[in-house]
DNA sequence: GTGGTTTTGTATTGATCGGTTCAGAACTTG
DNA sequence: CAAGTTCTGAACCGATCAATACAAAACCAC
């Protein structure tokens, strides 16, 4: 019936959504966002209404991507509830340790929009919000099944105990960007992990 | 010899400082800026060359008055350390949900300038990551103290312990930037000294 | 007072911001 | 092929960006 695009949108909705990830919201300028994606302004503008709604499905498809890779780590029935718990901070560090792409961690797209833009953007707000509660409801039933089957000894509520160990991630991710090296943040993970098995 | 200014240049670095705190580096104009400070735009651009230095004067200001406060509580010899390190962390939840200006946490500059800058700002990237060495040297040393007067059982290094409670105040402080009450990041808190005492 | 110096307010710089317009190319359908 | 629709690229929009120019006002030393 009409012309069809030319680009693939999802592949372009990746491309924006690195470049925030790298740059933040306020420091990616639309021209950034054309020479990431390799598209034209209008293209853009007519698929994605505003650089604002770009940067929320941009958002929300990378806290739906690391939601799921978090939940696949702390749902895997191969291993003892504690040994995920352990496993899901493991791939925190190599998250920020592996693949950079200027040397630098980018952090975590959430925790820099939650820095830059909870306070300020009520549909930004809204996404951390529902990605931190679904976090939040995984962790602690993970969690709670490792206080009955005893591999997690600490007689603390699982609830929690989950928004410590998600407190600890975000720590884990400010201390890689702001340059600690990756025996660093491992061992932060390795003493959190302490205040779990006590 | 001349014509004296006529505003308190500290003053001024003060509201210059909340301003970057509350909007970041970026989403701050240089038109914010006065209106804060109430200079006019010569006034600013005479005393602080550019929105840049007024920044990097701003952040070092925060910093070490930060880490100021952060010491005398560290070093308030009338408590044993595990203690000082339990107030510390109360004193993060107190600065997070006392005085909040807009009803949400500001966070905390340098975190709020890590996640922005570092990557990206050479000299903000300098500035914090001397400003994190000397947290973590008061910080390492309270610790040390306290495992051998026995306030700490965790026989793990001082200087790890160190960066995983650093750890977990910027968690904490993202939490709470993300919206959590009181409570939960003060529960966050309780938990992580569990890895201490352990 | 006067000269010399600095500060200050206003106007303005060129660049870039996010976003729109529009003509024509490109494609599907019939 | 032709009609109808959508997409694309380039020019362009007013607004705002950080920063500057400049002249008048304000002040100190003399």
């Amino acid at each position: 019936m009409a012309r069809p695009r030319q680009f693939d949108e999802d592949r372009a909705l990746d491309a924006a959504m690195r470049t925030f990830w790298e740059c933040g919201y306020e420091a990616t300028s639309t021209q950034d966002l054309c020479t990431a994606t390799g598209l034209g302004r209008s293209s853009i503008y007519n698929t994605f209404r505003s650089k604002r709604e770009l940067f929320a499905r941009s958002l929300a498809r990378y806290l739906d991507t690391m939601a799921e890779a978090q939940d696949a780590v702390l749902e895997d029935t191969s291993r003892p509830p504690a040994q995920r718990v352990r496993a899901l901070l493991d791939k925190i560090v190599s998250d920020e340790f592996d693949h950079r792409p200027h040397g630098r961690s980018l952090g975590c797209l959430g925790v820099n929009s939650t820095v830059e833009l909870a306070a300020r953007d009520p549909e930004a707000a809204r996404l951390l919000d529902r990605d931190a509660a679904r976090r939040l409801r995984t962790l602690s039933a993970v969690i709670a099944a490792g206080q009955r089957d005893g591999s997690i000894a600490s007689t603390r509520g699982s609830d929690a105990l989950a928004r410590y160990v998600n407190a600890v991630i975000g720590g884990m991710r400010i201390a890689a960007q702001g340059g600690a090296d990756r025996a660093a943040v491992q061992s932060v993970a390795d003493t959190a992990l302490d205040a779990l098995t006590s």
